[in-house]
DNA sequence: TTGTACGCGTTATCAA
DNA sequence: TTGATAACGCGTACAA
């Protein structure tokens, strides 16, 4: 429809043969500069851009990354897309977006639709609902360049972009008990994902270390929906032995904690402290301000993007190695975990 | 590299012609039932996948959608994309995202990656730089079909998804003079962008209803940074006549009020009211609450998706009407407008 | 009902 | 230094 001038057109235009022409363009060293000039002014006037697809079936190479994230509604992952773009459009890539509503059938189904050379290499953080990953061997088996980051997948040989998961939530667990916290709870979406096992490790043993036993409802797996969330927070809160802090391993369930709380007339951080993984840049300006443990997520994404490029950009690039980069996060305490 | 098995081989291993297997897979009357049945199996043994490039080539037809916007880390944007992708991921759309960051250079780059058909269409909230809008213009002219949807370009005739910007400020004003504010500010990102104007309009009107004169330092065109708009702000609360309610036409200049407010120990809405343009899930629960004025996101992103795939998945479908689509706000009032 | 031949717009190989 | 030709994988007009 919208298509403009072909090289055929253009060389007809220009006397000359199509090889020709798109050799002056690639500015090949087998032409002369003469031919190249003239090449190039006359592509300028016509406005001529090359055609993607034929390049792309020519080359083999769609120019285009795959991102797949849970959710859009969370500026983890909108600031993570902001660092990979920042690098990868100035070589030339466009990022294809899908989000799986944290859904598996539709993780699979985004997958499938990969399968076929749309996207030179995909980026991932995988669904809280994510236990059987034949889709993502699958993928990898293809020999399509696949990066994880934040939820991981470890059985997948590559090079996978975490925070110190572990390291951070022992001591967001340390500082809830040393605010006073003698049930500090931990919520989760999934126990099957990467960065949940982790954090809820950290928890653990920050709790063993202070003597704390563990109580098996103040360890909750909550659902996808809100509403739902909520409700299930404020059961918890309201039960025989309610938690006095929680550990929120995502930041939506920082948010149902403070709704559920505040439907229950509970006082934070008085009657429940509360922190949260989160990158909101508003945490300082809510009823309380909410203490975090942020990560670095533009550059996790610039990183991401850089490793990238230089596979794509390269030729006979090895396979991403195998391994996890660590990015630290930052704890910021507010008034949420403050003792009154 | 990722590649699968080809129309070609799949015909060789069943003894027929890459055509006839061709219409077998689109399922063509010209083909029986035993071949449909004998390709089916066979491609779904051997996992087979159509070419997205060829077929691109030879329809000139990509199956992708250019969404551009002027951020990510915006719950409007977010959600309004998550709207479309339900509709046009069932179509087999693919969605290539692009931020601005509010910049009209590279505005204008993105636009240039689109000139090649690389995207049947595309989808834009234009920058708050948007002054020269030649970029805009050409995309139209050389026939790709485009749509606006929040920021607006008004010279380009096609459909535009706005909400009721001056209806919806007109009351956000009329609630902030109720509440008692002789002297009410507007925040603005940009005088340029088309729902400033009606926004600003909107706030202008309620203004001359009430009998209250429109002092220019009250009509604040802010910028891109955050610190520096905290600074604006700052400036303006603590200027000889100093407003007593803002109304900030985009969500990030009512967290930069309230950052000011907090560094000026200004109380809200004890000596200021605040109201804002805002999608976040949490103004409830802000410090104080903050009402918004919140637009129907995830509704516009579907609309715009129904509307797209009805031309795009049609043969002969007309260009898109001249027209605005006005899907209405909500407004919500919580603790930051309220008399104490 | 199926097969043959061609072209979509590129780039690479080979010949001139 | 330039031109002719083939090929990437698919869909379709035409032939059988």
């Amino acid at each position: 429809m919208a298509s403009g001038i072909s090289l055929k057109e253009l060389a007809a235009q220009l006397n000359l043969a199509p090889s020709t022409v798109s050799r002056a363009l690639n500015d090949s060293y087998e032409i002369s500069d003469k031919t190249k000039e003239k090449v190039l002014k006359m592509a300028e006037k016509l406005n001529y851009q090359p055609n993607p697809f034929a390049r792309s079936l020519r080359e083999n190479k769609s120019n285009a990354i795959a991102v797949i994230m849970p959710e859009r509604i969370n500026a983890f992952f909108a600031h993570f897309i902001d660092g990979l773009e920042s690098i990868t459009q100035d070589h030339g890539y466009h990022l294809l977006v899908y989000s799986t509503h944290e859904d598996l059938e539709k993780e699979k189904k985004i997958v499938n639709l990969l399968l076929n050379g749309r996207a030179d290499a995909v980026i991932m953080s995988v669904s809280s609902q994510t236990s059987d990953i034949s889709h993502l061997k699958m993928l990898h088996e293809r020999g399509l360049p696949i990066l994880f980051f934040d939820r991981v997948c470890s059985e997948i040989p590559t090079t996978k972009y975490i925070t110190n998961d572990y390291q951070v939530s022992y001591e967001a667990t340390k500082h809830l008990i040393q605010q006073g916290c003698k049930k500090p709870a931990f919520l989760m979406l999934s126990e099957g994902i990467s960065i949940t096992k982790e954090r809820h490790r950290g928890f653990l043993a920050a709790l063993k270390e202070a003597g704390i036993s563990t109580e098996p409802h103040l360890n909750k797996v909550c659902f996808q929906d809100e509403s739902e969330n909520v409700k299930v927070i404020e059961e918890l809160l309201s039960s025989e032995a309610p938690p006095d802090g929680i550990l929120a391993s995502v930041e939506k369930l920082a948010i149902a904690s403070y709704m559920a709380a505040k439907n229950l007339e509970l006082k934070i951080p008085k009657d429940l402290k509360v922190i949260s993984f989160s990158n909101m840049r508003i945490a300082g300006l809510l009823n309380p301000s909410l203490s975090t443990i942020s990560q670095p997520a533009f550059e996790m994404g610039e990183e991401c993007g850089r490793l990238l490029m230089k596979k794509l950009t390269r030729p006979k690039q090895p396979d991403f190695p195998d391994e996890l980069v660590v990015l630290p996060s930052k704890l910021t305490i507010r008034a949420s975990t403050m003792v009154e």
